[in-house]
DNA sequence: GCAAGGTC
C-alpha cells in the first residue's frame, strides 16, 4: 500500500545519493525516523527533505527523504472543450485528456527541478529514463512501523508501472463520466426551469449512489404502509414486584387469533416454570480507532459531521495530540507500545483512575481488527486540556482517548438469566443482566450492559397469572438515514474512501439535493429519474464495476487502453440511452418545477424576435426568450440591469450592465448574445478573453463583455472606448463607461476586462490629462490588506 | 460551472 521509492545511481565515477519518495509528509518523517534512528536533519520546504548518514545496499550513503503530497498528476480536458455551449457532451467521452501537476514540486532532487509525476514520482526525480546506472525500486510496507519499514529496505521491488496505469484509468473514467452527465442534465434541466436553484446539477460514480442511498430510505419512508398487530403480555407477581412476561411469538397481525390465545392462557391461569438458564457472556472491547468509525461516532455521538470532524481531527494530528488521523486499520502493529500510550494519558482526572488501573494491574492487547497495511489506528499521543483544545476538538480528543483506553482494556462480562415459562401452550420469558465486571465499559459508560436483575425462580415450580393483557401496536417506518448509517453504506459498497466519504457528504448536502426535512427535493427527484431511465446510475455496482476493471489493470491482467476504451464505450451506451429518454426524468421535473417561462421578471429584447426576455434571477442567472425557446447565461455573482437601451449593432440585443458586488466593484456592459456567442473567431485568443493561470489552465466562465468587443463602430468596444496598453497586464485600458469621477478632471478607468482587474489586484486606476498631451494614470493595488499606489505617464495613442 | 481522490 504505502511506497517509498529510492532512485540511485551508482555509476562508477559521479555517486548519487539515495533519494527517497513516499507518497505525503506523514510518511516521509515515519521512514526518516525509522531509518536514521530520530538522528536526521530536517530541512523545510514545500515538502519537508529529511537528511541522514546510513547503509545502502552494503555501502555509506547520505539518504535524503522527501514526499509529493497526494497525488502528483490530476486530468482535464485540454481548453477546446471546456466551453459548454460549444460541445457536445457525447464528445467528452472520446476527448483526449490532459494531466497536469497537481499542487506540488518535489523540493529536492538530484538533477532538475521537478517537472513531472508512480512513474509519475518516477519523473519527477529528473533522471532520464536511459541513465546509466538509474536504478530504481519500490520500497513496500505493510505498516508505517520501524520493523517494517527496515524489512522492506532489505526487500526492495522494482516499480511496478501497472499500478500507476490503473490510477490514471480511474481518473479518466471519472473524469468523462461525470462531466458528461453533469453538462447534459444541467444544461437540459436549467434550459427549462427557473426556479431549480442550483449552479448545477451534477453527476459523479460516487456521489450520485451516495444521494442514492438516502433517496432509497426516504422512499421506504414515504411508502410505508403502517400495519396493526397485536401482542400477548403476561403480569406475574413475585416477592411483591410485578414482572412482565415477553410473549415468544412476539406479535400476531390478526386480533381474532390473538384472542384466542389470550383466552387460552387466561384459562390456565398459572404459569409453569420450563427452564431456568444462567450464562456468564461477554462483550468485547474495541479494536482499534480508524477513521471511518471515528467519523460514525463523531456525527451519532458528538453530533460533529464528518467534514468537521476531520478537520478538528487533523488539527489535533499536527498538535501532536493523536496519531495519524486517516487510516483504514483497526489492528495494531505487533511492537506496538500500548505501555508508554498509555502512561501519556495518566494524569488527566477524568480517567486517571481507570488507566492507573490498568498500568498497575495489567493492561490487556486490544482485540484483533484488520490490517490494512496503512498508518496505526487512531492513538492519543499526548495529554490535553478543554482549555487548550476548545469544546469540540476536546470532546472528538476525549472520544479518541476513551475508545483507546477502552481498546486495552478487558471485556465487560455479565451474567445473563433467562426464564421460560409456559401457560395453556403458549411460551414466555424474561431476560435479567447481571454485570460482574464491567471492564472496558467503566470507561465507555454509553456501551455499558443495563442491568435488571430477576427474583429467583426454579425449574417445575408455578405461579399465577397476575394479568394478561392485549396491546396493541403498529409498525412503524425506518427513520432517515443518519450520516453514521450513511458512511456505513458507502463503506460496505466500496464508495469513497476515508479521504473522500466526508467530502462526498457535504457535496450533496452543499448541492442541497438533500435535505433532512419531509419534502421532495431536486436530489429524491433526480434519483426517481435514474430509477426509471437507468438504475445502474444511481446504484453503488456502478462505482464497484469501474473498480473492478481498473483492478485488471493493476494486476497485469489486461491492457490498459483496451480497459478504458471498453469502460467509456459502456458508459457511452448508457449516456445516449439517458439523452434519448430524458423526457421520463423530465416528466417528474415538470411536476415539481416551474417552466422557466413562468419564471422571473421581463428585461432586455431579444435580437431575434424583438420580444423582452425573462430574467431569471436566482442561480445560474441567465435570460430566457420565451418565444425563441433560447437561453443566454450571464455572468455570475453580481447584479445586472438594463444599459441605457443601446442595442447591439451585431445582433440586435439590448445590452446590460453587469456590476460585481463589493465596495470597489466594477460594472461592464455586455450584449446577452455576444457574452456567450462570441461574434469573432479568436476573439479569446486575440484579446485574452480567457485568462491562463500559471498551471496554463485556462478559466472557465468568462465571456465576452463589450470591453473586449473589436467593432471599429459601436461606441461601447474595445476599439472606441481602448485609452492605452495596461503597464501591469497584456491587456488594454478601457474607459469605465458607469464610474462617476471623484476628483475634477479625473476618469476612472478599468483594465480591459474584469477579470484582469481581479488577477492584477488592481482596485482603481484614475487618470489625468497632462499639460504635455499625455495621460498620468494613477493605479491603485490592495495586496495582504495593504493599499499601493502607482503613476504612469503614457500617451493616449500609443 | 463539471468527477474523484490525494493532501495541505
Amino acid at each position: 500500500m504505502v511506497a517509498a521509492l529510492t532512485p540511485l545511481r551508482t555509476p562508477s565515477h559521479s555517486w548519487f545519493p539515495p533519494l527517497q519518495v513516499a507518497e505525503k509528509p506523514s510518511i516521509a518523517l515515519s521512514i526518516a525516523s525509522a531509518l536514521s534512528g530520530g538522528r536526521m536533519s530536517t530541512r523545510k520546504g514545500s515538502t519537508d527533505v529529511h537528511e541522514f548518514d546510513g547503509m545502502f545496499q552494503g555501502s555509506y550513503a547520505n539518504f535524503k527523504v522527501t514526499s509529493a503530497i497526494g497525488h502528483v498528476l490530476s486530468v482535464d480536458f485540454p481548453p477546446a472543450y471546456q466551453n459548454w455551449e460549444g460541445t457536445d457532451p457525447m464528445d467528452l467521452f472520446e476527448a483526449p485528456v490532459l494531466r497536469s501537476e497537481c499542487n506540488q514540486r518535489l523540493s529536492d532532487t538530484p538533477a532538475e527541478p521537478v517537472k513531472l509525476p508512480n512513474p509519475n514520482v518516477i519523473e519527477c526525480t529528473g533522471i532520464p529514463e536511459n541513465e546509466a546506472g538509474r536504478r530504481i525500486f519500490r520500497a513496500r510496507f505493510s505498516s508505517v512501523t520501524e520493523k517494517d519499514i527496515l524489512s522492506a529496505m532489505d526487500n526492495l521491488v522494482l516499480p511496478n508501472k501497472d499500478e500507476a496505469l490503473s490510477v490514471d484509468a480511474r481518473q479518466e473514467i471519472d473524469l468523462k463520466v461525470g462531466v458528461a452527465f453533469t453538462r447534459f442534465q444541467t444544461r437540459y434541466f436549467q434550459g427549462k426551469y427557473g426556479n431549480l436553484d442550483s449552479r448545477v446539477i451534477s453527476y459523479g460514480p460516487c456521489q450520485t449512489p451516495t444521494l442514492g442511498f438516502c433517496v432509497q430510505r426516504y422512499q421506504q419512508i414515504t411508502t410505508f404502509k403502517p400495519e396493526k398487530f397485536w401482542s400477548l403480555k403476561t403480569y406475574i407477581i413475585k416477592d411483591g414486584d410485578e414482572i412482565q412476561l415477553e410473549w415468544d411469538r412476539k406479535k400476531l397481525f390478526d386480533f381474532d387469533v390473538t384472542v384466542m390465545f389470550q383466552k387460552m392462557v387466561a384459562s390456565d391461569g398459572t404459569l409453569k416454570i420450563a427452564d431456568v438458564s444462567v450464562k456468564e457472556e461477554c462483550k468485547t472491547r474495541p479494536s482499534g480507532l480508524n477513521t471511518v468509525n471515528m467519523l460514525k461516532v463523531a456525527s451519532s455521538a458528538l453530533g460533529i459531521g464528518p467534514q468537521t470532524a476531520m478537520h478538528l481531527a487533523e488539527r489535533l494530528y499536527t498538535q501532536g495530540f493523536i496519531s495519524y488521523p486517516r487510516t483504514e486499520s483497526t489492528a495494531y502493529p505487533a511492537s506496538f507500545d500500548f505501555r508508554s500510550a498509555l502512561a501519556v494519558l495518566v494524569h488527566n482526572p477524568l480517567w486517571s483512575n481507570d488507566v492507573r488501573t490498568l498500568l498497575d494491574a495489567g493492561f490487556v492487547k486490544p482485540r484483533q481488527g484488520h490490517d490494512a497495511g496503512d498508518h496505526p489506528p487512531i492513538t492519543p499521543m499526548r495529554s490535553a486540556t478543554e482549555e487548550g483544545l476548545g469544546t469540540d476538538a476536546w470532546r472528538l480528543y476525549q472520544y479518541i482517548c476513551q475508545h483507546f483506553i477502552g481498546t486495552v482494556s478487558p471485556d465487560c462480562r455479565y451474567t445473563r438469566t433467562a426464564i421460560e415459562f409456559t401457560s395453556g401452550g403458549e411460551t414466555f420469558h424474561c431476560v435479567g443482566y447481571q454485570v460482574t465486571h464491567k471492564g472496558f465499559t467503566s470507561i465507555m459508560p454509553w456501551l455499558a450492559v443495563s442491568e435488571n436483575s430477576l427474583p429467583a425462580f426454579k425449574k417445575g415450580d408455578s405461579v399465577s397469572i397476575h394479568k394478561v393483557d392485549i396491546y396493541e401496536g403498529s409498525t412503524t417506518p425506518p427513520d432517515y438515514l443518519s450520516e453514521s448509517e450513511l458512511i456505513s453504506l458507502m463503506e460496505k459498497n466500496g464508495i469513497g474512501t476515508d479521504a473522500s466519504i466526508p467530502v462526498h457528504i457535504n457535496n450533496i448536502c452543499e448541492r442541497e439535493l438533500r435535505k433532512k426535512v419531509s419534502t421532495d427535493t431536486t436530489g429524491t427527484t433526480l434519483i426517481r429519474g435514474y430509477q426509471c431511465i437507468d438504475a445502474d446510475l444511481c446504484l453503488p455496482d456502478i462505482r464497484s464495476f469501474i473498480e473492478q476493471q481498473i483492478t485488471l489493470i493493476a494486476k497485469g491482467k489486461a491492457d490498459h487502453l483496451q480497459v478504458i476504451q471498453h469502460v467509456i464505450q459502456q458508459f457511452m451506451k448508457k449516456y445516449s440511452y439517458f439523452v434519448k429518454k430524458i423526457e421520463n426524468m423530465d416528466a417528474l421535473f415538470e411536476a415539481q418545477f416551474s417552466p422557466l417561462a413562468d419564471s422571473g421578471r421581463l428585461l432586455s429584447k431579444c435580437g431575434k424576435c424583438g420580444r423582452y426576455m425573462k430574467y431569471i434571477s436566482t442561480q445560474p442567472m441567465r435570460l430566457y426568450c420565451i418565444t425563441c425557446e433560447d437561453v443566454y447565461y450571464l455572468p455570475q455573482n453580481g447584479s445586472i440591469k438594463l444599459y441605457k437601451e443601446i442595442i447591439c449593432p451585431l445582433d440586435g440585443f439590448e445590452l446590460l450592465l453587469f456590476s460585481m458586488v463589493g465596495p470597489d466593484a466594477k460594472s461592464f456592459p455586455l450584449c446577452p448574445f455576444c457574452y456567450t456567442n462570441p461574434p469573432f473567431e479568436g476573439i479569446d485568443k486575440l484579446f485574452g478573453a480567457l485568462k491562463i493561470d500559471d498551471t496554463g489552465k485556462v478559466g472557465k466562465g468568462a465571456g465576452m463583455p463589450c470591453s473586449l468587443c473589436p467593432h471599429p463602430t459601436c461606441k461601447q468596444s474595445m476599439i472606441t472606448q481602448g485609452v492605452c496598453a495596461c503597464p501591469e497586464c497584456s491587456g488594454t485600458l478601457i474607459l469605465d463607461p458607469v464610474s462617476a469621477p471623484k476628483c475634477t478632471g479625473d476618469k476612472v478607468l478599468q483594465l480591459n476586462s474584469p477579470f484582469d482587474l481581479i488577477a492584477s489586484g488592481c482596485l482603481k486606476a484614475l487618470h489625468s490629462p497632462t499639460e504635455d498631451g499625455r495621460l498620468k494614470i494613477r493605479f491603485e493595488f490592495k495586496e495582504n490588506e495593504q493599499s499601493t499606489t502607482q503613476t504612469n505617464l503614457v500617451n493616449p495613442n500609443e
